[in-house]
DNA sequence: GTAGGGTTAG
């Protein structure tokens, strides 16, 4: 692809875009996207917004963003066309993913310029951006200037019923919720089951389930396995179990159909109250049901073996799964490791932390962290120094309490050489706070007879 | 190509 990315020189414009389409290397794609506009004196390439809309589209995935952003700064400058609003929503939702709320913001007010009018669906997106950032905040500046010339939609208010829910406001997420009608907007089913899952999360289940009933008899909105699940969730975070498999009864009753997710809730449930025995007929009647447990529910399955100290069974749920069409995911890594490093396992448990990515899974963060303490916990000092430089040089900061532990470890010690390395890797670590760096020098100075200039001057120089 | 559920870790 890379001979081919050099060699076209002379294409149409619809040429370009087909070919653009078929390059799965984004720095390639942007290689061809450039190739076509060798010199800033020749006449410019007419580039079709497809092709822009390709090349931004391949780079916002690969997160390449300061790439994306040069093409869009192109695009900006094309007066031929004006830019479809979706390609912002789309642009905008790269850098939700990414967390860069205040590149969403950029993006969205920047939207007028590109020859665009903005509607609610980029409100929408940009909302939802900050929801994901957690910047309640700013959603609420960013709902007034809207507000002046145009109106939110039942989307908006979802968006806005999460961010309150998932702040704690129920109250407020309710007032939004009644104030629908009153604004002319209909709630629909997400409404009902944003509300609902975050009544069930905060133990409201008394008004969970007035809502449930509200949402079939006042709105003519039948209540779907996802409100059923935020339900049997809710109510079991309260004790109640058996509630749960009312539930349950009444989705047979109501010919509401039971999935996965349904019976991974129930099978997690029986798990937390170690009622472990009912699982397997819980099974039965999935399979019955014509039901497949997916990925989630041998996760359940996992947890609950690890739970019951049987790694073995964990290992053999782990070859059923491929053998039945689900792949393990991070998660059911996770599980074991964490089991495993529990059980003081340590070796174990770095060698399926190794394993991982020749099994077709990447350790995430959770899976350094879970090692990383285990680590510090059974006092194997200089494998958790070594982990700590590799999470540090790969972005992942792990818990404060582990750090802690192993400063503190080998400052009682003292461990000089190891010590001096673990301050170094977190020298090397930009995402590390400043304040994090002083708490973590004078304790290492506690106990010890570093003085903190020695310290300070022997990371400098080094 | 706007929004929503179930598992792990802290």
């Amino acid at each position: 692809m890379a001979m081919l990315a050099r060699s076209v020189k002379r294409v149409s414009p619809f040429r370009l875009a087909s070919l653009l389409r078929s390059e799965k290397d984004p720095s390639l794609a942007l290689q061809l996207f450039r190739s076509v506009n060798p010199s800033p004196e020749a006449k410019p390439f007419r580039y079709s917004l497809l092709s822009y809309d390709l090349v931004i589209t391949k780079l916002g995935r690969a997160r390449m963003f300061d790439e994306m952003e040069q093409v869009l700064g192109q695009l900006r400058g094309e007066t031929r066309f004006s830019v479809p609003e979706p390609l912002f929503c789309q642009v905008i939702s790269f850098y939700a993913r990414a967390r860069l709320f205040d590149r969403a913001l950029r993006t969205y007010r920047s939207i007028p310029g590109f020859r665009c009018r903005r509607s609610v669906k980029s409100l929408n997106s940009v909302l939802h951006a900050l929801l994901k950032c957690r910047e309640y905040d700013r959603m609420d500046e960013v709902l007034d200037d809207f507000r002046n010339h145009a109106n939110p939609d039942a989307c908006t208010c979802n968006i806005l019923i999460k961010a309150l829910c998932g702040s704690g406001r129920l109250e407020d997420a309710r007032a939004v919720f009644d104030e629908m009608p009153v604004r002319g907007i209909r709630p629909d089913g997400v409404t009902f089951l944003t509300l609902i899952n975050g009544l069930c999360s905060n133990s409201m289940l008394e008004e969970a389930f007035k809502l449930k009933d509200d949402m079939v008899r006042v709105h003519g909105i039948r209540p779907d396995a996802r409100v059923y699940a935020s339900l049997m969730k809710g109510s079991c975070k309260v004790g109640d179990v058996n509630m749960a498999f009312g539930l349950k009864e009444e989705m047979l009753r109501e010919r509401i159909e039971l999935d996965a997710a349904i019976y991974s809730t129930l099978i997690h449930a029986l798990n937390e109250v170690e009622r472990t025995a009912e699982v397997s007929g819980l099974l039965e009647e999935m399979r019955e049901n014509g039901c497949k447990p997916d990925t989630v529910t041998y996760n359940v399955l996992i947890s609950g073996s690890c739970k019951k100290k049987d790694i073995d069974e964990a290992y053999r749920l782990l070859d059923a799964m491929a053998e039945n069409g689900c792949k393990p995911d991070v998660t059911s890594y996770n599980v074991i490791m964490g089991e495993l490093c529990k059980e003081g396992k340590l070796d174990e448990a770095t060698d399926l932390f190794e394993d991982m990515p020749r099994r077709g899974c990447t350790p995430d963060v959770v899976s350094h962290r879970i090692l990383f303490r285990g680590l510090c916990e059974k006092m194997q000092l200089k494998e958790a120094a070594f982990l700590l430089d590799e999470m540090v040089f790969k972005g992942y900061t792990p818990h404060d309490a582990s750090i802690y532990k192993l400063v503190d470890l080998l400052c009682q010690e003292e461990n000089h050489e190891l010590l001096l390395t673990v301050l170094n890797s977190f020298r090397k670590g930009k995402a590390m706070k400043a304040d994090y760096w002083t708490r973590m020098i004078s304790l290492a100075c506690k106990n010890n007879e570093f003085s903190s200039i020695e310290l300070v001057d022997h990371l400098i120089t080094s």
